[in-house]
RNA sequence: GGGCGUGUAGCACAGUUGGUUAGAGCGCAGCCCUGAUAAGGCUGAGGUCCCAAGUUCGAAUCUUGGCACGCCCA
């Protein structure tokens, strides 16, 4: 017997035991141990920070890298899956920040880094909880008891390693650059932290007066007008660039008399904007002014610098005349341009003797006191103003205005605005392997496919070196130290490393930490404070100190080494550290969104190609003899690496279409979601209703909708083979089938070619879908899966289910038709069980226990999960069969079409239909299953008509696809010419003679057979009649008075099940009915169909009179009203 | 400003190498069925396939140029 199906229960409920027993018995550690020694099948986690809380789209990610893992699992692969978080870098120390109250780097090194530290590494963890219990909620098998995480020692000595390895090679370098400086912070931010921080925000924009001198160095009449957005930036201006081929105008002003130089093309421009008249006087290119000296707006430097280098007009090709005065105004420490035009001034002089670089703004973002006296110590961002009014006071502001444009701020630190700042700062020569890495990129798999040479591929050929360090804390410290005495360093690999060196000393200060602190984890003591404490006599210099510097590094480097730091690896030559990296590496799959293009993506694809990029080009003589180097040389190294396929998610927006957001409360949090509906419906919702890649907009109502449309439908067949096995007592293990996959142990399992065609049909179609389904994974694609599995089960529960019932019912309970659509109904079940189970896992883990489990027990998998993935029968695939079907479903359809538009309802018997093919290679087939029409459609007979002239006008048209190569320019003539013909006509010329031949004119004419002409049918006006694309059915809608009484005899059996139902009956219950009625043609056709009645209804009785006990229903039989009496057979 | 992507029914989406009646779902409307019943089914209305030009016998599909939106970058 099979478990009776639970009323009540809800799939969230259900879920919750599923989890349970997951858990409990341990089934993904059986998975895994079930798959000793078998292929591994790599995913790598990207790790997710835990100090936010989990959302909607968190549960999108999680879902689809556990749908593979479980594919791939059932299909015979070891897939282990290790959880990792990231738990380094600015969010966090923003987060505690916050807590603190504090905001800028100052306040930290108050509040005391060591203090800082230990509540940075304890806040990472503030919603670990959540997340694990999104984890498990979803379903989503990952192993988060030996998860990876950034900050353990292990960790950050293979980051360490990697990037010795890389100083080693002079691939990691310090430079002198200008970056994105966020002040209050005092560190610099990757270009991918920056990007996050755009924001619409009104600078100024200004015009300023900058004197030209004569070659005497004299102050003359005419001033050059340059155009800044950044006034604070004036008092440290360097230089004035144009273009040196746009041409510029010397204009007199109307008002003033002054003469001013600008771009020819703008001189209206401003004129409009300040105006007045400015009158061209002269004209020449840019060249013409490029050299030329002036007198800057602020003498911070002016009086102590060489005049001759800086203060001059350069020539720079970016300077446009969209916008400004087509002279710009350089600072060449706030812009990365800017600074560029230094190093081209630079290079003109002999070493030491360029323009130096000029500075009045220190590295907390504010003037230092080179700067004009009335902004020193000031936020150079606060003095724009004042600097405008100082300018407009001397005469020197021509124009001012405001001017909304994207400015980056800190992405954690929304009110503080970036400036662009010079800095020494560490860098990753990725430029160097930019190659290498285009070259691994064109051997991944991306999906979707334009990723690859689209937005990834473009990033990638503008690649620019990898800024690193960061002016932190909480992070990975660079692992470099530096010779006191020579400024000489060398990268360390490790701690014991670091040890070993000789007179090391510093480590008492963790050790007195872990004194004060017994609960402070080990990792702590390679993170700063306490690293930093650490030096070591310099091997560069008699008694110098080793010290380390003092940046940690960019926290996507972390993420990026997961390949081999989550298992510590560091280049040991053996171990178990070298053995699991290298049997998990690279990743055969990976997935997560779009953002992390420059994020995830790229750190793994940077950091692999830089440690073992695909040649040996990079690699010192010492290392090419080094054999931790082997994997360069093994088959791991060939490219695609880190990962070989990747799905890029689109990002989930919320219901209103606007990113998810907090304070937007624009979703609901996941865990009312799994209450509600269930994980499964997220799931499926997720997978089955479009290619992950698509931006999805979050859906509640697609979510709820998952429900009636797939599971529960699924459910509800499930549910009715259950009620009907039991009460037939049908158990496949007592059959002797020996378990849930095989049964042709079981005397009543009968093979496929002696059952019926319906049951070959849809075992046809099971393993087509299995085919189908596996095919479309196997390329990762779910959704294309998820439509097939729709597809079949909605052909199993809305025609299989539905054509079989008699079977079902049939009182024989052991005829052998009957117990063909047990088995195979069964067959079904199970196989899509088996199918769904990495879709939708909870719900096919409660259909496999109560289908397998509850009826073979121990000689059956415990779990779904533990089973293999359904391999696809082929011979069991039938084509035709397929066709025919679908065939006989759109006949049917067309007929309640025909019956809708002539307004019969189905209740009505008639004597015919007609049906008409275009087509009749099925029709002998078709024909043999007029009964199931017939009873489909509710009529007495189903009859085929051919060359049916009476109800359908032929159309020939052309077979566009066949006749189009052939034809050409001849196509539409053919096109004109066949619509011309009687159709009718030429088909019976063409079955005789096999072709017909059309006069295109002009002598040609062409041969036409079968292939070439597609004929379609017109069903004449005056018919009940339903056209389809190649078939017509054609009802006869006269009705006599026989089929009138059998309509209502059908509205009686109705109305008495109802009655039935309201009574609470069981399914075999007997019951007595009772109908009293003044229409004497109702009881006539009570008389005339009584057996019918009763046996429709399992009544005893029939009777036109009121019974006793039961209460009366009023009820209308076809057009007679009546008083129904139904009770319960005693 | 640049790159990438997306524009198909009220909504959210499919549409396989170009082939002439553009599809399933939800929603809506009407109807049916009821021995799967806190279900199920059928039918219908609703589309300038963003716009324009081009290539072609033929374009939702290919090309070019616009427009709108999104993401990424400056």
């Amino acid at each position: 017997m099979f478990p009776a199906v639970e009323k009540n229960e809800s799939f969230a409920d259900r879920e919750l035991a599923t989890g349970k027993f997951w858990k409990e018995q341990g089934i993904y550690e059986k998975t895994l141990a079930a798959r000793k020694g078998a292929e591994n099948f790599v995913f790598y986690e990207g790790p997710p920070t835990a100090n936010g809380m989990p959302h909607p789209g968190h549960c999108l990610t999680r879902s689809i890298k556990d749908l593979y893992p479980r594919y791939k699992t059932m299909r015979g692969f070891r897939c282990e899956r290790k959880a990792g978080w990231d738990t380094h870098g600015l969010p966090v120390e923003v987060e505690v920040c916050k807590e603190l109250g504090i905001h800028s780097k100052a306040e930290i090194e108050a509040h005391g880094i060591e203090s800082f530290i230990q509540k940075c590494q304890a806040s990472v963890w503030r919603y670990m909880q959540e997340w694990e219990r999104l984890t498990e909620r979803l379903g989503f098998w990952v192993n988060m008891e030996e998860a990876y995480v950034t900050y353990h020692q292990s960790y950050v000595e293979s980051v360490w390693w990697s990037l010795k390895t890389l100083f080693d090679r002079g691939q990691l370098y310090q430079g002198h650059k200008i970056v994105w400086w966020w002040a209050q912070g005092g560190t610099a931010l990757s270009a991918g932290e920056v990007g996050q921080g755009y924001r619409e925000v009104a600078d100024p924009s200004v015009f300023v007066k900058f004197p030209l001198l004569d070659d005497a160095g004299e102050v003359t009449d005419t001033s050059l007008l340059v155009w800044t957005t950044t006034p604070w930036t004036l008092p440290s201006n360097q230089f004035a660039a144009v273009h040196p081929e746009i041409e510029y105008a010397t204009v007199v002003d109307g008002e003033t008399g002054e003469k001013l130089v600008m771009a020819k093309d703008l001189v209206e421009t401003i004129a409009g904007k300040v105006k007045r008249e400015l009158e061209i006087v002269s004209t020449c290119k840019g060249s013409g002014i490029v050299g030329k000296r002036y007198q800057p707006p602020f003498d911070c430097f002016y009086s102590t610098h060489d005049h001759n280098t800086s203060w001059r007009v350069v020539a720079a090709d970016f300077v446009t005349t969209d916008s400004g005065s087509g002279a710009v105004h350089q600072a060449p420490a706030f812009g990365e341009v800017d600074y560029e035009v230094l190093v081209a001034e630079q290079a003109r002089y002999t070493d030491g003797e360029g323009p130096e670089l000029i500075n009045c703004v220190g590295p907390d973002g504010k003037f230092t006191d080179e700067a004009p006296a009335f902004v020193r110590g000031r936020w150079v961002k606060d003095c724009d103003k004042d600097i405008n009014r100082n300018l407009k006071e001397r005469g020197l502001l021509f124009h001012q205005e405001q001017y909304r444009h994207d400015y980056p701020f800190c992405w954690r630190a929304e009110q503080d605005p970036l400036i662009q700042y010079p800095r020494e700062s560490w860098f990753i020569r990725t430029t160097d392997i930019k190659d290498q890495m285009l070259a691994n990129n064109a051997e991944i798999n991306w999906l979707p496919g334009h990723i690859k040479d689209g937005r990834f591929g473009k990033f990638l050929e503008s690649n620019v070196d990898w800024a690193l360090s960061r002016e932190r804390f909480w992070g990975t410290p660079l692992p470099i130290w530096v010779c006191e005495q020579t400024g000489k360093m060398e990268a360390i690999g490790s701690y014991d490393e670091l040890l070993a060196k000789p007179q090391t000393t510093g480590m008492e200060v963790w050790e007195a930490a872990k004194a004060a602190n017994p609960e402070l984890p080990d990792d702590l003591r390679v993170h700063k404070p306490y690293i930093d404490a650490v030096t070591y006599a310099s091997p560069f210099a008699d008694g110098a100190r080793m010290q380390r510097v003092t940046e940690v590094i960019d926290c996507w480097y972390d993420s990026g080494a997961m390949p081999f730091a989550q298992w510590g690896y560091r280049g040991q030559t053996s171990g178990p550290e070298k053995e699991r990296f290298e049997s998990q590496f690279p990743a055969d799959f990976i997935s997560e969104a779009i953002d992390q293009t420059r994020g995830w993506f790229y750190s793994q694809l940077a950091i692999s190609t830089m440690i073992w990029g695909n040649d040996e080009a990079g690699m010192t003589n010492d290392e090419k003899k080094d054999s931790s180097f082997v994997i360069r040389n093994s088959s791991l190294a060939k490219p695609p690496h880190p990962f070989r396929n990747c799905i890029v998610l689109g990002l989930m927006l919320g219901e209103d279409g606007q990113k998810m957001s907090k304070s937007k409360r624009n979703y609901r949090d996941p865990s009312e979601i799994f209450d509600l509906y269930g994980a499964d419906a997220l799931r499926w919702y997720f997978f089955a209703n479009q290619p992950p890649w698509t931006s999805i907009r979050y859906s509640e109502q697609a979510i709820k909708d998952s429900i009636p449309e797939f599971l529960l439908r699924l459910w509800n067949v499930y549910s009715f083979f259950t009620i009907y096995a039991n009460i037939d007592e049908f158990d496949p293990k007592a059959e002797g089938a020996t378990d849930a996959c095989g049964f042709a142990d079981a005397a009543s399992y009968r093979p496929l070619e002696q059952r019926g065609e319906l049951d070959r049909w849809i075992l046809s179609e099971l393993n087509a879908t299995t085919a189908t389904v596996t095919e479309r994974m196997d390329a990762y694609d779910n959704y294309g899966a998820c439509q097939a599995i729709t597809e079949f089960v909605d052909a199993m529960s809305n025609w299989y289910v539905r054509r079989s019932r008699d079977r079902f019912w049939a009182s024989d309970q052991r005829s052998p038709e009957k117990l063909d659509a047990y088995w195979t109904l069964y067959e079904c079940l199970v196989s899509t069980t088996k199918l769904i189970a990495p879709f939708v896992p909870f719900l096919a883990e409660s259909l496999w226990q109560k289908l397998a489990v509850a009826v073979f027990g121990d000689s059956v998998s415990e779990s779904v999960h533990l089973c293999d993935f359904p391999v696809a029968k082929l011979p069991a695939i039938d084509a035709a069969l397929s066709e025919q079907m679908n065939l006989v479903r759109e006949v049917t359809s067309l007929g309640r079409q025909a019956r809708s538009a002539a307004e019969l309802k189905v209740r009505q018997p008639l004597t015919k239909v007609e049906v008409i093919l275009a087509d009749t290679t099925h029709q002998a087939w078709l024909e043999s299953h007029a009964g199931l029409i017939a009873e489909e459609l509710n009529v007495k007979a189903v009859e085929f008509t051919e060359n049916a002239e009476q109800y359908i006008d032929y159309t020939i048209v052309p077979n566009f696809k066949q006749l189009g190569p052939k034809l050409g320019k001849n196509m539409p003539k053919v096109k004109k010419l066949l619509s011309q013909v009687d159709g009718g006509q030429m088909l019976v010329e063409l079955k005789s003679a096999g072709k017909v031949t059309l006069e295109l004119g002009g002598g040609e004419s062409i041969d036409l057979d079968e292939n070439d002409i597609e004929v379609r049918l017109q069903a004449k006006a005056g018919w009940a009649a339903a056209q389809g694309r190649g078939v017509v059915v054609v009802l006869a809608t006269e009705l006599t008075t026989e089929l009138i009484s059998e309509g209502w005899m059908r509205d009686l059996v109705r109305v008495v099940q109802d009655q039935r139902k309201e009574l609470g009956c069981e399914f075999t219950d007997r019951i007595e009915i009772g109908v009293v009625t003044e229409s004497a043609e109702l009881r006539t056709a009570i008389e005339q169909f009584q057996k019918y009645v009763t046996q429709e209804t399992l009544a005893e009785a029939l009777v036109c009179e009121s019974i006793a006990d039961a209460e009366p229903i009023s009820a209308k039989i076809g057009d007679a009203d009546a008083q129904l009496y139904v009770q319960v057979a005693s």
